[in-house]
DNA sequence: GAACTAACGCAAAATGTTTGCGTTAGAATT
DNA sequence: AATTCTAACGCAAACATTTTGCGTTAGTTC
């Protein structure tokens, strides 16, 4: 079913989309999809929560800043197209109790959290993954999803570089001086 | 036509409310409204666009703290409850160019203007409004539509200390000592 | 092995959407 | 002031989607 969908976003707009159009790719009736989706906003939703879904553990660079800058460029790059805006839309525009919306944050975090325990695996002092989600990760959603001028790659990099400067201030002033790299 | 949605919209649940409903509600025909609109998606997207629109200059409370604190904390609690987080799926859900996801991005960007504007005017320091979009409304916004665990009240707070925190330290690098107070 | 459950197909009914055509009200032009 | 033009609307028919009842089937449980 999932395929069913994806096979036809790949060569229709989106509002060309409709139930019956899916029900007869996946080789279902509609009522079927009806009765397992409700409609099609949710179905929509399911499928584009499941495609944010990482397939792979984020590329590893050597350092939390190079991680960073990788996943949230790749992030932005993906999301920021038409089509990776239109399935943050989607994944939003559900309203149900499930909570595709809820599905991209948690794959968010868990991505974080590898990339995080990277960072202090190789003795590097890292943000809390809470923190790079709310100061990142959340600045990018808001710019793709509301912003008048979009946002761009080299904002990207600067949300990271802010918060790695914050953290390291923050350090400079709890640890003693050389304790860790300045960055 | 924008009172009949909102007069449906206060007594029915969201996928209760229909084109031909609304029509009958303003006392016109169904192709009316799909002339004019397209579909229910980016007729609800207006209202709710039009809906967020300021009807007041933020409340004066003497302080630029004082003064984000209460305009995020008034946004968080509007947004974050069932009605708000709907409108705001709504406007997230449009496609048209007229984006009324980016009508929401400036009438925030004019609120927060005044509130700096204001407090430049009493001599404060201020970080710029695109940062507080970044650090305090983006955050925000992230926490209504996808954390799995919502954010709340104290959080608001928190993302307005921090920021104004950050630019209390970078002042203090960039400024003699004791040019301005500690907040 | 029999009863139960959940999911599905089918088809009809209900509802929602699109479109062509005629009308009207207001603006612009002469 | 009369005329033309335009944009928007109502109406109604054609069309598409959504909902629902009923019968069937496959898988599960007892």
């Amino acid at each position: 079913m999932h395929a069913a969908v994806c096979a036809l976003q790949a060569e229709r707009p989106r509002h060309a989309i409709t139930v019956p159009l899916i029900a007869q790719q996946a080789g279902v009736t509609p009522s079927t999809v009806y009765r397992r989706w409700g409609d099609l906003t949710e179905l929509l939703a399911d499928v584009a929560a499941e495609r944010m879904r990482p397939d792979a553990p984020p590329t590893d660079t050597g350092t939390l800043h190079g991680d960073l800058c990788a996943y949230a460029e790749q992030y932005l790059e993906e999301m920021s197209a038409p089509t990776g805006r239109a399935y943050l839309r989607d994944v939003v525009a559900s309203a149900d109790p499930g909570r595709p919306a809820g599905r991209c944050d948690t794959y968010i975090r868990a991505q974080l959290e590898i990339i995080v325990a990277r960072a202090q695996g190789r003795g590097e002092r890292t943000p809390r993954v809470g923190e790079i989600v709310e100061q990142v990760m959340a600045p990018m959603m808001y710019g793709i999803l509301f912003a008048v001028t979009p946002i761009a790659y080299p904002d990207a990099v600067r949300l990271v570089e802010a918060i790695l400067a914050r953290s390291t201030v923050l350090a400079r002033s709890t640890v003693p001086a050389g304790a860790h790299p300045a960055r």
